[in-house]
Formats: structure tokens, C-alpha cells, sequence
DNA sequence: CACCAGGTTGACC
DNA sequence: GGTCAACATGGT
């Protein structure tokens, strides 16, 4: 099965996702390093909290006091590396600022944004596409056993160089699978169960 | 009570 | 190169 017919069928039984819920491309980045092994639900509240405190920007969260920042998401769990994660890829936005930071090659971006502590693949790939609108294909738990369940195997290299090279270089493309590929993993193929039945078998 | 959630890191082999 | 515990709260 190829990739797109793999997007078609998702996006016909779960209909458009529309990702990422935020208002801002930098609170897209905020909930990028707060959703780290969370539940989206959890990772709202907090954003929600900063809102209300007039912290969702890089200048206000990079001098906010730690442990005022920690107490507003701790909800979030991890929420003591969280804070610091967060005032460090704050303090870096602050510094250059969105629109420069969009007209940055992806690569540059990317390697930049790894040699952030805290912010790892997942992370980075999320704020290059969700964020900059950069076409970089996110590869999530989610997406790794799906993929295995399909029999397209590799970690998050291999894998993401499969969607990008199958794929049109399409960042609303890029957008709507991965939201569509999470949203499945969490009904269909997460830890407790895997329908393997509704999407067909893929060949590698 | 046990297990998991839209990961990352550093230690170890 | 790969594997593993630590990080921590909230929900089933």
C-alpha cells in the first residue's frame, strides 16, 4: 500500500484533524515541549495557565521565575525539566525571533533546535512543521507502531525518510497525516489495543 | 493497584 | 551502533 493511499483511507475514516491547535506558532512550540510523554488534554490546561498569566511569549516565559513557571505546568509531569526546557527554547526565540528563524534553511534550523537541551527529534521536526511551516515528516510513537503493524519497518530516520521521499514536499500534507496517524494510533494501535483489521497490510 | 500518555537525556555496553 | 532507567502528574 502506498503512503498516500495509507492517508487517504485515514483521512476517509476519521475525517481532517486540522493540527496544531494553537493560535500562535510560538505556542505551538510551547505545547511541543510540554506534550512530551503527555496527554494533550494535560498539556491545554497548562497552556491555558500561561495564557492567563501573560506568559506565552519568548521574552515574558525566558525571565519568568522557575519556580512560578513549574507551578503552572505542573500538571504536565516532568514539570521540573519541562520549565527548564522551556526557558532554554525560549530564550533561543527570543533571541532570533519567528520570522528570522523561518527564513533559516530547515537543516540549519533543525540542527540548531537539537543542540537545544530538552528538544530532541520529535520535538524539533514538530516545531519545523507545526510551527515555521516547514515540510519535515514527524515521526511519533504513535507512528512507529503503526507503521510496524503495516510492515513498514525502521526507527525514526528510516521512517521519516520514507514519508518525506513517498510524499509531495506538501507542509499541510505533512500537517494533516501526522495529526491523522496520531489520532488513529490513540483509538485503533496504541499499548493496551491494535486493530490491525481496518487499515490494509502495507508492503515495506 | 498497575499501566500509560503526541520524548529526551546520560550512562552503559 | 543499541538498550535502559530517570524524569512526575493525571487518568483508566
Amino acid at each position: 500500500m502506498k503512503m498516500m493511499d495509507i492517508y487517504n483511507k485515514l483521512l476517509k475514516t476519521l475525517g481532517e484533524q486540522k493540527w496544531w491547535p494553537a493560535k500562535t506558532p510560538f505556542e505551538v512550540v510551547v505545547g511541543a515541549i510540554l506534550t512530551q510523554r503527555t496527554k494533550w488534554e494535560n498539556v491545554a490546561k497548562a497552556i491555558h495557565e500561561l495564557e492567563k498569566n501573560d506568559l506565552l511569549d519568548p521574552d515574558a516565559l525566558s525571565s519568568v521565575d522557575k519556580s512560578r513557571l513549574e507551578s503552572l505546568i505542573k500538571g504536565t509531569g516532568f514539570y521540573r525539566q519541562k520549565a527548564e526546557r522551556l526557558q532554554t527554547v525560549s530564550k533561543y526565540f527570543a533571541k532570533n525571533g519567528i520570522s528570522s528563524l523561518t527564513k533559516k534553511p530547515a537543516g540549519v534550523l533543525r540542527n540548531e533546535l537539537l543542540s537545544l537541551k530538552g528538544i530532541g527529534k520529535e520535538t524539533a521536526d514538530s516545531i519545523l512543521l507545526y510551527a515555521l511551516d516547514k515540510p519535515k515528516f514527524v515521526i511519533d510513537a504513535y507512528t512507529v507502531r503503526i507503521c510496524k503493524c503495516l510492515g513498514i519497518s525502521g526507527g525514526y530516520d528510516r521512517l521519516q525518510e520514507k514519508f518525506e521521499s513517498a510524499l509531495p514536499k506538501d507542509v499541510t500534507l505533512f500537517k494533516e497525516f501526522h495529526a491523522l496517524l496520531v489520532e488513529y494510533g490513540k483509538r485503533y494501535c496504541n499499548k493496551n489495543r491494535c486493530d490491525k483489521c481496518i487499515l490494509l497490510p502495507a508492503k515495506d
